[in-house]
DNA sequence: ACGCGTAATAC
DNA sequence: GTATTACG
């Protein structure tokens, strides 16, 4: 079968090159001068005052024909005549120095968004589907949903009509998965010592181009240079390793190597390693035809000419990728480096030497390590990632090249665009969503916030067993399901409709008709809480489960987004009073289930956005309570968690207990965060696992002395500067560049500049690794800054009392919950009377 | 180019 | 009180 994998344009002429993953032959399959792509415009004129009043429109060059189609206008709610304005390009410019939309400015439609996949097509087609050729056309292949799936469907909706979409919506998830051939390369580059090698200029020689990949080839091709990189008699492993005496000769076999393979995995392709290889081989005098990569600077991206390339640097710094697939496991790491060793336990191999110095042994060996882990990125679980993102292709209907490339809100707005063209409706211009529909009209609690969140539940401080954690299955989903919010159901035109109002918004909802987004978003969260999820645990294969669980992350992926889109000015159906009433929706929720289970009886200790903490409720009582709240609401609500106790303290979103299964959990509590130094975090860790390990008073008390004997040895060791600069070191991101620190200077900021002023003074040069996004390590130190750069700092100007002191913060954050007084804990009056002693020496 | 709410610390 | 960061 034939795979649509990605969609291109022929120039400005308007035809599309389709191509095709064959998974027989494991190649590609171009299919040129695809016709159901006709981009064309809408305009609101008739044909006559087109031809009468933009007579330019008719001779232009691009232009073909006019014809009458019927397009819903959901925001007005009517049908309404619009012309078809059929060009070969209505974006592009022409002979006549306008394009068509240029000309029709005032008049037109849907051709604003300057995104080519954004025209509307005849036969709109779906990436990541399989497809066969038959009579000069790709025609879809029709295949069944299990029978597992299908009856879970029919089972959840009695309405036939919304059965009926919901199948064809598993029909695209259920489709058969091919697996890819592909192969993964890395290239390194003789460049001088701290020179980043400029991919555009490409002066620098390629020295290595590794590659692995799924049929097993694997090696390295290394440049024969000067003797001083040792012998060429090397071997690595099952690898293959080829030397060149001609760097050219090196360029000729990638190359071939490239072509060789239907797709093309890289980590930073996009910026470097392709556009170095296209430029260095036109520098060593390859015409470009001989070049299966073209590139031009002004392009998104380079393009395989032949095949299909994924960068997994842009795809797994995807925000969206990195939180909900893979809970969040790798944070803020965006290197080969940091991401492989979080996903596949093993990263980039260590040197301290310039790679222009290594030996070919060691050069080989980095290199190949990096092509390794690239492909290995794509490979783990059995292909996973490689499943995801056929998954989301299918549901956003954009091609693997766009996909891997855009973020989270590219993929709904191609999602509903779709949509949108699929039922005859007009994509309304995001002006008009405005407004019409108007602005947020509750006041957020954050300053520069547009509207208000969700609500956190003051908690009750204390200690408590046997608690219970219910929560709404994705709750945003869900009340914009039930809700039927969608930016044309909401403050819809019709009179009758204004009485069914948002609790604790003026918005209201239309009775009349299903919203759009209510429509797609329930249908994604009912596939996946009722369909998917279950099914992966009622199947007995360990490959269909495994099978059913992407399926559900990759549905997760889109519903977590799904409602913040809406919110966000850049979305081009971004709707504020449909973001505001989703979360309105929510409070009123958990509001109402909280009152429910306090007329129950039940106690509730917390709550935040979208769960509650429950003490000892009855298995009576809580059925009583999913029940009412499952028939008043419409919502589900699930037992998430079961605690043997809990801890709370007076702080929201911070607490600690223990789940039945003997895990804990600490949440928000400051010994957790990553910028806190590890020699706290470690005494914090001790402290909790000590004092968890504790469920009867006795054992409490023991527990007790042990923290007391840690916490004692650990200020010790401190005062006796016996922990290391690395142990005491807080880890801060720079979120901007140093320059963009106007108002204040963060100590990070100090840290940092003390940093780069020693470079400069050193070695002339600053280091590359101080920049927007990098983690400074800084201690507190007792000179004027209080505060020095760890690399700069000597053990004997730490601050210690500074130290003790967040320890101690630290630790009563805890030990507060407990009723235990960290000064009393350590025998002393006061912590203060204790520095002060101290001072005085 | 997804949202808001809370806590902690430095300035 | 504001800025900044981290996290829910």
């Amino acid at each position: 079968m034939l795979y649509l994998f990605s969609v291109r344009y022929s120039g400005s002429d308007g035809r599309a090159v389709l191509y095709f993953y064959d998974d027989e032959e494991h190649k590609i399959v171009k299919i040129p001068d695809y016709s159901g792509h006709k981009p064309y415009l809408l305009t609101d004129l008739t044909p006559d005052e087109i031809i009468e009043k933009f007579p330019e429109v008719i001779k232009h060059p691009g232009f073909n024909k006019l014809d009458i189609v019927e397009k819903y206008d959901a925001l007005n709610d009517r049908w309404i005549r619009m012309t078809k304005v059929e060009a070969n390009d209505p974006l592009s410019i022409g002979g006549s120095g306008k394009s068509i939309r240029e000309l029709l400015k005032d008049h037109s439609w849907e051709a604003k968004i300057k995104y080519h996949h954004c025209y509307i097509y005849d036969r709109q087609i779906i990436p990541g589907m399989p497809y066969k050729y038959e009579d000069g056309e790709p025609k879809i292949v029709e295949t069944s949903v299990p029978e597992g799936i299908r009856k879970l469907v029919e089972g959840l909706v009695e309405d036939k009509i919304q059965a009926a979409e919901m199948i064809e919506w598993a029909k695209l998830l259920s489709a058969p998965i091919p697996k890819i051939k592909r192969v993964a390369i890395d290239i390194e580059v003789e460049s001088e010592a701290l020179r980043v090698p400029s991919p555009k200029l490409a002066e620098d020689k390629v020295i290595a181009v590794s590659y692995y990949s799924s049929d097993g080839r694997k090696g390295v091709y290394l440049l024969e240079r000067e003797e001083k990189h040792g012998n060429t008699q090397i071997s690595l492993g099952d690898a293959r390793i080829t030397f060149f005496k001609d760097e050219k000769e090196l360029l000729l076999a990638t190359f071939k190597l490239i072509e060789e393979y239907p797709l093309l995995v890289t980590f930073n392709g996009d910026s470097f390693d392709l556009p170095y290889l296209y430029n260095r081989a036109l520098k060593l005098g390859f015409k470009k035809e001989e070049i299966p990569i073209s590139w031009k600077e002004r392009d998104e991206y380079p393009e395989l000419r032949n095949s299909i390339h994924i960068d997994l640097y842009k795809f797994f710094t995807n925000k969206s990728m990195r939180v909900y697939a893979f809970g969040n496991k790798y944070r803020e790491g965006n290197t080969l480096d940091e991401i492989a060793s979080a996903l596949l336990g093993k990263g980039k191999v260590r040197h301290e030497e310039l790679i222009s110095e290594m030996t070919y042994q060691r050069l080989a060996e980095y290199s190949f390590r990096d092509a390794e882990l690239t492909y290995e990125l794509t490979a783990f679980n059995d292909d996973l990632v490689i499943k995801l993102i056929i998954l989301m292709m299918r549901i956003s209907k954009l091609p693997m090249e766009d996909l891997t490339r855009h973020n989270i809100s590219a993929w709904i707005r191609n999602m509903f665009y779709y949509e949108h063209r699929q039922r005859g409706w007009l994509i309304p211009n995001p002006e008009d969503i405005k407004r019409i529909k108007g602005d947020t009209s509750t006041r957020a609690i954050i300053k520069g916030k547009k509207y208000l969140g969700a609500i956190v539940i003051d908690p009750l401080p204390g200690m408590y067993f046997n608690v219970l954690v219910v929560d709404f299955a994705s709750l945003y989903p869900s009340v914009i399901k039930t809700g039927n919010l969608s930016y044309e159901t909401v403050r819809c035109p019709h009179e009758e409709c204004k009485r069914n109002i948002v609790p604790g918004t003026p918005h209201w909802v239309c009775t009349r008709r299903r919203g759009m987004m209510a429509s797609i978003i329930g249908i994604l969260r009912d596939l996946r809480v009722y369909v998917y999820k279950k099914a992966a645990k009622e199947v007995k294969s360990e490959d269909e489960k495994q099978h059913y669980d992407v399926i559900q992350s990759a549905l997760k992926v889109f519903l977590n987004a799904s409602y913040g889109v809406f919110g966000s000015e850049a979305f081009p159906l971004y709707c504020p009073p449909v973001a505001e009433s989703t979360t309105a929706l929510g409070r009123y929720a958990i509001l109402k289930t909280m009152r429910k289970a306090v007329d129950l009886g039940i106690p509730v200790l917390y709550g935040d956005t979208d769960s509650l903490f429950l003490w000892n409720p009855s298995r009576d009582k809580l059925e009583k309570l999913l029940q009412s709240v499952l028939d008043d609401l419409k919502i589900d609500l699930s037992v998430d968690k079961e605690y043997k106790w809990v801890v709370f303290s007076e702080r929201k979103k911070n607490y600690l207990g223990a789940l039945k299964d003997g895990k804990i959990d600490v949440k928000g509590l400051v010994g957790k965060k990553r910028n806190t130094p590890e020699f706290i975090k470690k005494l914090f860790t001790d402290v909790v696992t000590t004092l968890s390990k504790a469920d009867t008073i006795t054992s409490f008390e023991e527990a007790i002395e042990q923290v007391k004997d840690d916490i004692r040895e650990s200020i010790m060791r401190l005062k006796n500067n016996q922990i290391s600069l690395d142990q005491l070191a807080f880890n801060v991101v720079l979120t901007k560049d140093l320059q963009e620190y106007v108002e204040t200077t963060p100590q990070h900021k100090k840290a940092a500049q003390q940093l780069l002023r020693e470079y400069k003074k050193l070695y002339g040069s600053t280091p590359v690794n101080i920049m927007k996004g990098s983690v400074v390590s800084y201690v507190k130190t007792r000179d004027r800054e209080g505060v020095k750069h760890v690399q700069l700092a000597r053990i004997d100007e730490i601050d210690t009392e500074k130290y003790l002191d967040i320890m101690k913060t630290t630790l009563e954050q805890v030990l507060d919950a407990l009723g235990i007084s960290f000064d009393e804990l350590l025998g002393i009056q006061s912590i203060d009377d204790f520095l002060q002693i101290k001072s005085k020496k």
